[in-house]
DNA sequence: GGCTAAGCGAGACGGTACGTCGAGTCTTGGT
DNA sequence: ACCAAGACTCGACGTACCGTCTCGCTTAGCC
């Protein structure tokens, strides 16, 4: 999950590799990320803050990408989907906390950096979409369940199409946070984020009516 | 327009600057992202495609991610919105158009790069809303102009609230674009575009409705 | 007599040294020196080869250095000093030996390096000095034994004069091989051999005669 | 002489390389030499005491060899012959030369290191010889020239053999002085060099006599 | 015959230097 | 003032070795 794995090699033999250097270095990365960016932070500087050896990086992740990924994609794990109450809420909620993560330093420079890279760099993309992307796509899933059951939104005809309606959402909720946030660089408040969530479940409805 | 202004000096005096340099490295600009992408261009290689000094360069930019923006940003003004009969139909093809944009691989390389740069770059972030963001937003205000024209969507009432619309609906589109074509990773096809402009058709309507 | 001794233990409890581990580490240094060289020689490329852990050069040898050395000196053991029936014949022989000796490329890389590290390393110079310097004097004693035998030099008067005279022709010999041999890169054929014995024979008289 | 030519471009363009910065390095070199000696010499640290980046270095020298060399080359052009009246006195004034250069410590840590370098290297042997080495045989002709002017030697018969016994006494001088100094680790002291040159001088007359 | 003290293979570790590369600046001579 | 050329400083890169340090396991001699 977080490190290159050993390659072509037993795991029963030899000095095991440190735990402790692990989260030292995560840990050290989003700090690095924080107080110089994604451009600025240099491998050296992440080593020196864990209180490792440069070649103890190099052994675990193959290029700052990865080590990057890994150290922003457990903070995409926070974010939840508390029941409250209606669908509009819902969605309210979890693009406030989405936008609060991408309001934090080391994701905002990172995130869209290492996006970049993986336009050229297929098993980067690979990395992404594992650790964060589809990760994330649970919460899709579990609003639309809980509005399905609420009378909200209609039941399952399709699953083909379902699927494809859950993935539209995903890119929509996501992707406008980050465009308003990165991009317009404007707040992600609560008056926009309730314009986005009247629109979407205005939209859903028309939708799923004639869908 | 596109290049560093001369800073203290007359521009009456000495040589004037040679226009073709100019076009010639934005142009060798756009084709060393298309080999090499944005992490792997290098400003000496933008020089030698162009057939110009390194020195030429810095005299109209002040760094890379600059020259970058402003190779790409020029292939925005493509966009167009021809009146196709209705709000749904200019939609989708204005969103055909950007994501056959992003296809390309300079923009793609490009664009999240300098975004991701910009987020700890404050001048650089204002070149690229200036030369990019701000300008597509014409887009949006055509689009509704005629949709209203063609009363699928109600006169302005609130001047502000329009605006806020406009600044939702501009986020919404190229937000699930972009997150569609880079992060997801997944091609922006018919029947996603035509699910996507069924979302804000039917979205636009309902908030509208009681905006 | 080759390597470390155990420090602040009892040889006689816990398990012992291998011994087949010493002789391989020694032949792998050799064969390691005969393709790499010197400087190019690594203590893991050397573990490597004689299938051993690098732990296990090290609890015997302090470094590189000192590995080298003993690795090379063995090969020094190999001069003798066949009584040919004249002092000029002895020396003839005993030089093309060493010269063959040099020409070996585990010697040749190896005899200057460690000679250069051990102007600044005093253990390493102490090392070389009983193990290869000293141990080859016994040719220049036995070969002045033999002429004063055969009375192509007078008799002892002086034990200290006759000592210097030993170490004399002990650098001058030993010193104008290695300089014609690996700073000159000429060859130490047999006409240049017969040269510098006459020199010395000749030399050796007058010295003789007044001294 | 003492820089990597500038390979494959014309000598009027661009930039001229710095003179200062060629002084400032070869200084520095010795310098360096003297407080850490060749091993513990690196290249990084010559760049900074040279005020230089090490860029710079590596523009003008391939390796670390080839910079110690020349560093190191323009110490031997001191080595001079006065005329002190006799072979003799010749001999032991410029072997006391030679040794006090070899006492230096910058010389001393060097020498030895890039001849063994030399045997796996041979542009570096090349480079020695023509900085080093071929430029002190020198001494050893005049030496000679002098002594038959004064008759201590016979005047040349065959120009071959002469050449012959030059280089024999070259070798045999520089490796015995080398030697005693380096390997022996010995004093180059007045009575051992009385000695050599009394071997020298009565070797000579015996080998000039039926050479 | 189990205990104990070392040896051993494996490989991770903290360091240090390597030689290269790119950014952005400066210095030539020449337009 | 412009320009091409290329040297300059700076700093990061990713690699390679050094010599040390755990691991789990083996191999003796001694009780």
């Amino acid at each position: 999950m977080c490190s290159r794995t050993n390659p072509r090699h037993s795991p029963r033999t030899g000095r095991p590799r440190s735990t402790e250097a692990d989260a030292a270095i995560l840990e050290a990365t989003r700090e690095a990320l924080v107080e110089l960016g994604w451009s600025k932070l240099t491998m050296g500087d992440v080593a020196g803050r864990a209180g490792v050896a440069k070649t103890t990086l190099y052994r675990r992740w193959a290029n700052k990408n990865e080590l990057v990924v890994d150290a922003v994609a457990v903070l995409f794990d926070e974010l939840e989907l508390p029941d409250l109450g209606s669908l509009q809420a819902d969605i309210e909620h979890v693009v406030l906390q989405f936008a609060a993560l991408l309001e934090r330093p080391e994701t905002k420079t990172a995130l869209m950096a290492v996006v970049a890279e993986s336009t050229r760099d297929e098993p980067l993309r690979e990395r992404i979409r594992a650790s964060i992307v589809d990760r994330q796509k649970r919460l899709v899933l579990a609003g639309r369940k809980r509005a399905q059951q609420r009378g909200e939104l209609p039941a399952d005809r399709d699953p083909v199409a379902v699927d494809a309606i859950d993935d539209l959402i995903f890119d929509v909720v996501a992707g406008a946070v980050v465009h308003r946030a990165l991009v317009s660089a404007e707040p992600v408040d609560e008056p926009w984020v309730a314009r986005l969530s009247a629109l979407l479940v205005g939209g859903l409805g028309a939708v799923a009516a004639h869908g």
